[in-house]
DNA sequence: GCCGTTTTCGGCCCGACTGTTTTCAGTCG
């Protein structure tokens, strides 16, 4: 998607950040904050946009189009480079830190001169915070805990910042001339919910222009290796990638080896050797005379050791190698299984976007189905009322009669309570197409009340998806401690299916406990939690996420066909 | 700063939770 948008949207917010240190006016600063929202969401690319058009864009006014159509103008914006002068960037990167926020930030910059993570770090070892105001023991504690949080993500990005990386680099070496293949391996081909680098391969017989084009990216800040072959450079949000060129005849060999897992290949060799063989990136090897045998595929490779190809996502050296040699492997879900998305969002309440440009963008996918999930009155921010939603309900139907392809239902998004209780009366949830329902705040209750929040919630008749299950986000947030292995057993029983949710900071379930509530013969929703267009296509993180967790279209609800999801519809909960 | 208007100022999603405080500020969703 356009990247204009992202990048004006990340210069917008940071001037909201900025703002909201220095204090002043609160609402200016959620103004621009809103508006950074609505950039990075708006469906069409906004550097092509003049300032009337730019303030068509809800949120987006007379003074935040005019510093957009300048930054694409000019490469700058005047005041916020005003205020980068005056505030450090590395004040902006406290507030980064769960629980630290932009007033504690600035307190910490004024009274004891810190302006990067790091110096706090050192201010609390050194015990400098104590005696300040608004700074006791246990706000302590919480830094240092969300410190090591930041610092556990820490080096790493997010999918899609990765991707989008990734997908430019490959974009611009596959028009250098004389490419004859180029994708990108390692952790981001196997889909890995964080990324340290991003390893990109071509295949080509002179690597030389490759190293040309690659370290002369109109994207690369810093250049950090320029070698025949290998290159590594440095983007300016801070991304690794590095550069490795192959002979053609090694492409197979060689995207087998840069994919991984480490784990994943050290199986594999020890295969090779107990087949009198040799596997390297070049090729796979007889042992003794050294002789090529096989290295063009990596379907060949695979082949050649007794196995069949194994989705990069389960390469993990998580059994998956046993199961291929014993035929076992399951055949993972892929984005072409889906018919559908059953969590997506308007403008009625988070979303950007209107539910008729939802619908539209949605339809342009193919989908068979699509359902529209608001929020419920309990998450009060949100204003939904039933009246609301009835309304929102005669324009659903009202489009699922033009949409001739595609179903269009109508759902919401309950809020599951301290106590598991959801929105709204049993009757007035009747009267929805399907229910998912999610945990959004009392995070610190204790394993048994979440455990019994979540059961409580699955055994709700109405109940039919457990969106984003544990509520984790990703360098923020650890996921609610529950017995999950408990929960799994309730929602197999009552029919309840658990969502897989695409947003890159969720990715909720995870691998791993798909694959343990799998075991219970628990049914899954793959969906994109998506608040604007722009976000429909995040379900590629979230089938990335379940063939991790080796997930097959069998056990995903948004696979079926219609008649088979609304019977399980019907009986949910 | 944006928006909507009973048009040009006054409101802006509202409430819970936490920790530091003796009555509330900051952060979060």
């Amino acid at each position: 998607m356009a990247r204009p948008n992202e990048e004006i949207a990340g210069l917008i917010q940071e001037y909201a950040d900025l703002l909201s240190v220095t204090g002043g006016d609160a609402f200016k600063a959620r103004a621009y904050e809103k508006a950074a929202r609505a950039l990075g969401g708006h469906h069409a690319d906004v550097s092509r946009l003049d300032v009337r058009q730019l303030r068509e864009i809800p949120g987006v006014g007379a003074s935040i189009a005019e510093k957009v159509a300048e930054y694409f103008r000019t490469g700058h914006i005047p005041a916020l480079d005003e205020r980068r002068t005056r505030i450090p960037s590395g004040v902006r990167e406290l507030i980064r830190i769960p629980t630290l926020g932009p007033k504690k930030a600035m307190a910490l910059h004024e009274d004891l001169g810190i302006a990067s993570v790091d110096q706090l770090s050192a201010a609390l070892d050194a015990g400098r915070l104590h005696g300040l105001k608004g700074f006791g023991p246990k706000t302590e504690e919480n830094l240092r805990h969300g410190i090591t949080l930041l610092r556990q993500a820490g080096g790493r990005i997010p999918l899609d910042q990765a991707l989008q990386t990734a997908e430019d680099v490959v974009a611009a070496l596959s028009a250098v001339p004389g490419c004859v293949r180029c994708a990108y391996a390692g952790s981001l081909r196997r889909m890995r919910e964080t990324i340290g680098d991003v390893d990109v391969l071509v295949a080509a017989e002179d690597s030389a222009p490759f190293m040309t084009a690659f370290t002369e990216l109109p994207c690369a800040a810093e250049v950090i290796a320029h070698g025949g072959t290998k290159s590594s450079l440095r983007t300016a949000e801070g991304v690794q990638v590095d550069l490795r060129v192959l002979p053609p005849a090694a492409w197979g060999a060689g995207l087998q080896y840069f994919t991984g897992s480490k784990a994943h290949n050290i199986g594999l060799r020890t295969i090779a050797v107990r087949h009198g063989l040799k596997l390297s990136e070049y090729g796979l090897f007889d042992a003794d005379s050294g002789e090529l045998v096989v290295s063009e595929t990596e379907e060949e490779v695979y082949a050649r050791l007794g196995l069949p190809w194994i989705p990069p996502p389960m390469r993990e050296d998580r059994g998956e190698i046993a199961a291929a040699l014993a035929g076992e492997l399951p055949d993972p879900v892929t984005e072409a299984d889906l018919r559908g998305d059953l969590h997506t969002h308007t403008d009625l309440t988070d979303g950007l976007a209107p539910l008729e440009d939802m619908v539209t963008a949605a339809a342009a996918r193919g989908y068979a189905y699509y359902a529209v999930t608001d929020h419920a009155p309990d998450l009060y921010m949100q204003q939904m009322t039933a009246e609301k939603a009835l309304a929102q309900r005669e324009r659903v139907r009202a489009l699922d009669r033009r949409h001739r392809g595609m179903r269009v239902l109508h759902g919401t998004e309950l809020n599951i309570g301290p106590d598991g209780e959801v929105d709204w009366p049993d009757d007035f949830l009747a009267g929805f197409d399907l229910c998912v329902a999610s945990i959004h705040s009392h995070f610190q209750l204790d394993r048994a009340a979440q455990t019994r929040r979540l059961i409580r919630a699955a055994e709700n008749p109405h109940v039919d998806i457990i969106g984003h299950p544990t509520t984790r986000h990703l360098g923020r947030r650890p996921g609610i401690d529950a017995d999950l292995e408990a929960v799994y057993a309730a929602c197999a029983r009552t029919g309840t299916a658990l969502e897989v949710n695409g947003q890159p900071e969720r990715l909720d379930l995870c691998d791993e406990d798909i694959r343990a509530a799998r075991g219970h013969g628990v049914r899954f929703a793959v969906d994109s939690d998506a608040h604007t267009p722009v976000h429909l296509p995040y379900v590629r993180y979230a089938v990335g996420t379940a063939q991790r967790g080796w997930l097959t279209a069998d056990e995903v609800v948004n696979t079926w066909p219609l008649r088979k999801l609304k019977s399980f519809l019907r009986t949910a909960g």
